[in-house]
RNA sequence: GCUGGUGUAGCUCAAUUGGUAGAGCAGCUGAUUUGUAAUCAGCAGGUCGCGGGUUCGAGUCCCAUCAUCAGCUCCA
């Protein structure tokens, strides 16, 4: 007998040979009905699987991670099964289940486009309705290669190949259909339900960009339709919220042929937008102990030839003048550390000195492949609030703190707080080409990172090959409206350039010492990050950052004089607005100030001036409240003040 | 850069099989003086992204190019 012990603590005994799928039922029809796969001792398994010793089960439905993954990884396998049937030349890659489905790559003799969508669903739900089991075997490699080689399937063959030496090689068939795979899936092709493709796209084989080209077919996969469709509608309500749709129809921003891609123009809105979080990270930092540099927009070659940048990114940067023509060589800058070492070389620095901090409101130049723009989530120039830290060991884990605690406080403040994640981006040892410094550096710095990142306790995912070509980083990762991850934030450690540069100071003992330098943002980049509160708020700031905060609309040209003298006391507050004295009707002009997103509304009418009162219209409400000016002024100061989100 | 889409007025979209480029909104002019999400009328607006080609004739077909969208790769 077996001892089982299941999720919430209960033990039962089962005879050897009993199958997961006959445990669950053993336990109620619906659970046997309701699960997709089983965690066994923390291995997700099919429901196939016949355990062999003691273990603890946990049965998974659609809402967990495995479930999810079992069931549409299936479904990838349907979609493969289905490409197979109706173009048999087709070779199959790779079909792994996603964050929100799943896809397939092929390789298409003649290249399919979702024109033919309609006709491979149509195929997927007919083998779903077959009610094919899904059945496993293995095979040893030399008879999996062979297996491989006789259905014509290349990248198979390779990817076998390529396993470890001790792997076991699986396989799952369906009816006419064999693809190689660890599993886990469910029992039946049956047992899916709502399926949908939703586009293809161009993909490298194994990721690498020297390889062919192969078309990828995404779908998703839902146990009920109706889940299905809500969440397409949800993917629709998200790309309504497209900042490179709504920040160009709210005049955010725009672009010109003339000017070049990933050259957006910051429009009036836009740019004051940007001057409002620019003040409100400068204040800040200037706060926090930053001092401010201004250094150059472009330098020579030489400069980033010791930093390394040229040896790395030259292909990335914009250079001016030609080498072999033994002319002077210059490069727009990609990045400001150079520049701010050059600040700290100034004069011998002691212990005393330290920790120093430099910050800039820094505008830098990158080429991005021309495939890779992306309205203000990824353009070619950018201003970022960029830092350095230069400190001695000691001082490291407070700094480092500090700037991730600033970051924290930046994004609380602008409402991005719950919205990133943390990535510990370390190098590839693999792949030392990408990096400078030996081994025993990486190492140094990686642990000093990992040691304060614990402390932190900050939770946080480990991206290999993430790193900085000098350091380490923590990532702050955002996602936009169409689930694409960017880093909003970084904080990085670096202990090499100090060293390229001959950056020192005098310690105590006289001694002359490399300081530790952090890089670190404490917001992305302000294109991005108006790009990702756009998408946040659907373009409706919050009234701090808000670039109109009040619309002031006279009812009749009447009121037009008691309108322009508010609009006088307000403008002598700080406040930001406009006057539409246009001879059009009330419900008109608060239309369009509602599109526009304006948080207020003043509608001033006889009643108004004759009470000396003004009517508020709250944007997001849509309730009027009646009020004195300097009631509205004081409440207007007060939200601004606080920040509110 | 790669794969696949898409480019018609400022915006959203029409335009039979290749046969005179249209509409709504926005804009302008005038009238209207209006109380919480669209007042009425008139006017103007286009080298159909740009450049070639096929054709008696191209917005429509072909080639090239630019821009743009999604994905891949990249992202100091």
């Amino acid at each position: 007998m077996l001892k089982i012990t299941l999720k919430g603590g209960d033990v039962k005994e089962f005879e050897i040979g009993t199958s997961l799928l006959d445990i669950a039922k053993s336990i109620s029809e619906g659970l046997a009905r309701a699960c997709l796969a089983a965690e066994v001792d923390g291995k997700v398994c099919d429901l196939t699987f016949v355990p062999t010793n003691d273990a603890t089960v946990n049965f998974l439905m659609f809402d967990s991670e495995g479930g999810k993954n079992a069931y549409r990884h299936t479904a990838s396998h349907v979609l493969a099964q289905a490409v197979k049937r109706l173009y048999p030349d087709a070779k199959l890659a790779i079909g792994p289940a996603i964050e929100n489905g799943y896809y397939y790559d092929f390789e298409f003799v003649t290249p399919i486009t979702s024109a033919d969508f309609e006709k491979i669903e149509a195929e997927m739900k007919k083998i779903i309705k077959e009610k094919l089991p899904l059945e496993r075997f293995e095979l040893p490699r030399d008879e999996a290669i062979k297996y491989m080689e006789d259905r014509d399937e290349p990248y198979k063959v390779e990817l076998i190949n390529d396993l470890p030496e001790d792997a076991i090689i699986s396989f799952y068939k369906q009816g006419d259909f064999v693809d190689l795979c660890a599993g886990p899936h469910l029992l039946s092709t049956g047992n899916l339900k709502a399926i949908k493709l939703q586009n293809t796209a161009g993909a490298y084989w194994r990721g690498n960009e020297k390889n062919k080209m192969l078309t990828r077919i995404y779908g998703t996969a839902f146990p009920k339709k109706a889940e299905l469709d809500e969440y397409l509608e949800k993917l629709e309500e998200a790309k309504k919220r497209d900042h490179n749709k709504i920040g160009r129809e709210l005049e955010f921003f725009t672009t010109s042929d003339l000017i070049g891609q990933g050259l957006p123009i910051l429009l009036p809105k836009g740019a004051r937008v940007i001057q409002t979080l620019q003040r409100f990270v400068e204040d800040e930092e200037e706060r926090r102990g930053y001092l401010l540099t201004k250094t150059p927009l472009m330098a020579k070659s030489d400069l980033y030839k010791i930093s390394g940048h040229w040896d790395h990114y030259k292909d990335g940067m914009f250079v001016m003048g030609d080498e072999e023509k033994d002319e002077e060589v210059f490069a727009l800058r990609p990045m400001t550390c150079p520049f701010q070492y050059q600040a700290y070389l100034n004069r011998m620095r002691s212990y005393r000195d330290l920790p120093l901090r430099y910050g800039e409101t820094s505008t830098l130049f990158r080429n991005e492949a021309s495939g890779e723009m992306h309205g203000l989530i990824r353009v070619r120039q950018f201003t970022i609030s960029e830092g350095h830290l230069m400190c001695t060991p000691e001082q490291l884990e407070d700094e480092f703190k500090n700037c991730v605690e600033l970051a924290k406080y930046m994004l609380d403040t602008i409402g991005l707080g719950e919205d990133v994640s943390f990535r510990f981006s370390k190098w590839d040892p693999e792949d030392t080409e990408k990096y400078i410094g030996t081994p025993e550096q990486w190492d140094e710095a990686q642990a000093a990172m990992e040691k304060i990142l614990n402390h932190l306790g900050l939770e946080y995912t480990i991206g290999i090959g993430e790193a900085a070509f000098y350091g380490p980083k923590l990532d702050i990762q955002i996602k936009n409206v169409h689930g694409k991850e960017d880093t909003l934030i970084t904080i990085q450690i670096d202990q090499m350039l100090a060293q390229k540069f001959g950056m020192e100071y005098v310690d105590k003992d006289g001694s002359k010492k490399n300081p530790y330098i952090i890089h670190r943002t404490s917001l992305g980049c302000y294109e991005r990050t108006l790009a990702l509160l756009i998408e946040k708020y659907a373009g409706a700031l919050p009234l701090w950052m808000s670039p109109e905060q009040v619309r002031i609309i006279p009812v009749t040209d009447r009121t037009l004089e008691y309108a322009t003298s508010a609009k006088r006391e307000l403008e002598s507050n700080g406040i930001k607005l406009t006057l539409d004295d246009r001879s059009e009707k009330v419900g008109y002009k608060i239309r369009e100030a509602q599109l526009e997103k304006v948080p207020y509304m003043l509608v001033l009418g006889d009643k108004d001036e004759e009470a000396g009162i003004v009517s508020v219209r709250d944007r997001k409400t849509g309730e009027t409240a009646q009020m004195s000016l300097g009631e509205f002024i004081q409440k207007l100061k007060e939200e601004i003040k606080s920040k509110t989100i």
